[in-house]
DNA sequence: ACTTAGTAAATTCTC
DNA sequence: TTTACTAAGT
């Protein structure tokens, strides 16, 4: 209120930081000796005060060098450094250490990789690679993939690795023959990425802790340098994280931890709740500060969360209460199906931004699975609603732009034998499955990679000499451009080596809109290496390359753009909108089935819907469907226990009613909602859609024809400026979503096809 | 060795 | 409904 125009910059005094804060977030930004655990409420400011927080230990005279945050996100990480840029400069924000986990951990093992038989080229691999690779290893143990399905060998190792399990260890406690088998895949797994000088994600933690535990000279220099260690969501760290945190802040002990217990939901991948229960225990001498004034939402809003999350057992105590308004009530719909249940939230959407004057990027839609998007996005599009999907299939994980990606990394990497195993009939160069056995059986035997088994393939038994010569080819190309590694740009390396591989022209000379497509999305890769070098002149292939294995899908560019926003609970986490809908509370989906008669798991998706709740600032809309389509079959449910466990008081009347019994749920009624109008809503004036007659009826899903054209914040003749190309006229809009393009006629004459998801166009 | 057709399986969430 | 793998045909 008070209009002080303060300069950006070494001005700001360290008192000054303070100013507006209540006592418990003062307490917690002053706190900066010794161990520390925030209980950070959501809403309760908790961005605010860590960035506060390293502002005034920077003020205090603290270098930022000595000071290391730790995020499970990119967005968080990114965030932080912004707003610490803005109270301090960016200097010093510049030069204080902020990343996720395995960001931070990866950078760290490159500069000591020779340490623990690594070279600083290394290769993470995806899960995409993991897979591959236990495919590859199964194979060659002779294993049926049908008996065994690859996937969950890949789920168990790595759970093992985050409760930081050696293959030798679980092999020794495996009492199924599934166990022991996995056990026999999980050896032989680990010495092929070793041999592959690759590490899958898990690693980049557990070769951090080999590293410090096996190396006392870098855990010496690491303590020197990280005075103040700060994590955020501490709630969701798995044991290996919990390890390293506390090695790293053994010497000094300034160890801060953010979270909220209630707010975990991560379990599946290893997070162990206790981390946080127990953090008083590990440091006894540790200071609590508890945020539990909200900020963000309603007191209606609020009352709903708690009344959910209470039903929980193990908690840390704490209340959240609120100033705000009362705000409006909760309203639920009812819905026949899965169809009626997106057209309902559509038009509830629509008639609530008119009526409150809400803006598209006010609003989001959240749900429990990925793939409960579709109906949502056919009904958007019929209404000619503007939305994006936050995390839907990813551009990195496309065929096109994983073989180029793979290109790169044999570059950097040639004994990476999963990418070369990827790419190397891709073109076709006539080498088969027959001659890659044979290459990879050579090379177990002789123990040596893959890559060099190739460049031996004159001397391999059996092989054909058309092959030998396509192999040849095929060394010959990578080797070639290995020369110049260190002596190119990455960006026109990239190009010329890409182009070498005969890789783009196969899909250009196809001429189909598939492989056009496939062609482009090559392109925009090249043109994204370009940008980042011009972006960062530092950029070597090995950083761009791990830049990308370690982005993830949340990281959604478009996020605050004029449209509503459609993702998981899962990738809520950490955003708020003013009008948030929750689709789907059934029994089966929300609860999944499997948590419906396990208390943890049940306790889990609470704690989701306690997270999807608090995004909510003014209004909340829940939602659920009687029947619904499940792997193309028609399913009945029940709504979700969780429905009848929110205080009645904060659903709105109608709704009320519809949620008053369990008993009347199993039998499936005419929806009500539609018949009793709520206070907000006026179904009535509403034209109501077609009766979708009968179960048998097809669902006339926009494949094909021109429905399938999604509404676009673009349009057909809108100025916009490319950071590389400048500035254009758009002719062409095609595609939806994620893969939306727009072809844009540059004023120098170039014509491109843009993904609007990864060009950064910005309308003129 | 590669293409195609047909069948089976899968659907949670992430760095 | 879409994707992924297998088997048979060219």
């Amino acid at each position: 209120m008070t209009l002080k125009l303060t300069p950006i910059g070494d001005s700001v005094p360290a008192a000054d930081l303070l100013n507006g804060l209540n006592p418990a977030q003062t307490t917690a930004v002053q706190t900066t000796e010794g161990p520390l655990l925030i209980i950070a409420g959501a809403g309760s400011g908790k961005t605010r005060v860590l960035t506060l927080r390293v502002a005034y230990l920077m003020r205090l005279g603290v270098n930022p060098s000595h000071i290391l945050a730790l995020t499970f996100t990119n967005k968080a990480a990114q965030e932080m450094k912004e707003r610490i840029s803005h109270l301090v400069g960016s200097h010093m924000a510049k030069s204080m250490w902020a990343g996720t986990f395995h960001s931070i951990f990866a950078r760290l093992l490159r500069q000591y990789a020779d340490r623990i038989g690594y070279t600083p080229a290394f290769t993470i691999y995806d899960t995409d690679d993991q897979t591959a690779a236990i495919k590859a290893v199964m194979n060659q143990l002779g294993i049926s993939q049908q008996v065994i399905p690859p996937n969950g060998v890949r789920g168990r190792i790595s759970s093992a690795k985050n409760s930081m399990i050696s293959w030798q260890e679980y092999a020794r406690s495996a009492d199924s023959i599934l166990e022991k088998q996995t056990g026999q895949i999980f050896e032989e797994y680990e010495k092929r990425l070793a041999q592959s000088n690759a590490m899958d994600f898990d690693d980049l933690l557990l070769n951090t802790i080999r590293l410090l535990e096996h190396h006392p000279d870098v855990l010496d220099q690491l303590h020197d340098r990280i005075r103040y260690l700060l994590v955020d969501e501490y709630q969701d760290t798995n044991r290996a994280q919990y390890r390293v945190v506390n090695m790293l802040a053994k010497k000094y002990r300034n160890l801060c931890v953010v979270g909220d217990d209630a707010q975990s939901i991560y379990r599946w991948r290893g997070a162990d709740i206790k981390n946080i229960l127990d953090f008083e225990r590990d440091y006894p001498e540790a200071a609590v500060v508890r945020l539990e004034q909200n900020y963000r939402s309603t007191k209606t809003i609020l009352a709903a969360a708690d009344s959910v999350i209470k039903r929980n057992s193990k908690q840390l105590k704490k209340s959240l209460f609120t100033e705000n308004a009362e705000g409006e009530k909760i309203t639920v719909l009812a819905c026949r199906d899965d169809r009626e249940e997106a057209d309902m939230i559509a038009r509830t959407v629509r008639s609530r931004i008119s009526q409150y004057g809400y803006s598209y990027k006010d609003v989001a839609i959240l749900y429990r699975t990925n793939a409960q998007s579709q109906a949502l996005e056919d009904a958007l599009r019929r209404g000619n609603t503007p939305y994006h999907i936050v995390s839907g299939v990813s551009f990195y994980k496309r065929k096109e732009v994983k073989d180029v990606l793979s290109y790169l990394r044999i570059l950097v990497n040639p004994n990476d034998s999963e990418s070369i195993l990827r790419v190397i009939n891709e073109p076709v160069r006539g080498i088969g499955a027959t001659t890659l056995d044979r290459v990879q059986e050579f090379a177990t035997r002789t123990n040596t990679t893959v890559f060099d088994a190739l460049k031996k393939a004159a001397i391999i038994p059996m092989m054909q000499q058309r092959a030998i010569k396509a192999i040849q080819d095929f060394v010959g190309i990578i080797e070639r451009f290995q020369e110049m590694l260190y002596e190119l740009a990455p960006a026109s390396l990239a190009q010329a080596y890409i182009e070498a591989t005969g890789l783009p022209q196969m899909y250009k000379v196809q001429q189909s809109e598939d492989a056009l497509d496939r062609w482009n999305n090559i392109e925009r890769v090249l043109d994204h290496i370009a940008e980042q070098q011009e972006l960062d002149e530092t950029l070597t292939m090995v950083s761009y390359l791990e830049q990308i294995a370690l982005l993830s899908d949340t990281d959604d560019p478009q996020l605050g753009t004029e449209r509503i926003a459609m993702m998981t609970m899962h990738a809520a986490k950490g955003l708020e909108f003013p009008l948030v809908v929750i689709a789907g509370l059934e029994q089966g989906l929300f609860p999944l089935a499997k948590a419906e008669n396990d208390i943890n798991e049940q306790e889990e998706e609470r704690r989701l819907l306690y997270v999807g709740i608090t995004r909510a600032k003014e209004q909340l809309v829940l939602a659920y469907a009687e029947r619904r389509y499940r792997f193309g079959e028609l399913v009945f449910s029940r709504p979700s226990m969780f429905l009848g466990e929110i205080d009645k008081e904060t659903l709105a009347p109608s709704a009320r009613s519809m949620t008053g019994n369990n008993s009347q749920q199993a039998a499936p009624r005419p929806s009500p909602a539609y018949s009793q109008s709520s206070q907000t809503e006026s179904y009535s004036q509403i034209p109501m859609p077609k009766r979708y007659t009968s179960v048998s009826q097809p669902k006339a899903r926009g494949v094909q024809g021109p429905a399938k054209e999604g509404p676009s914040t673009l349009t057909t003749g809108q100025r916009v400026k490319h950071p590389m190309f400048g500035a254009g006229i758009v002719t062409a809009v095609s595609g939806t979503g994620q893969s939306e393009k727009a072809t844009v006629l540059f004023d120098n004459g170039q014509k491109k096809q843009l993904m609007i998801a990864f060009a950064r166009l910005d309308t003129l």
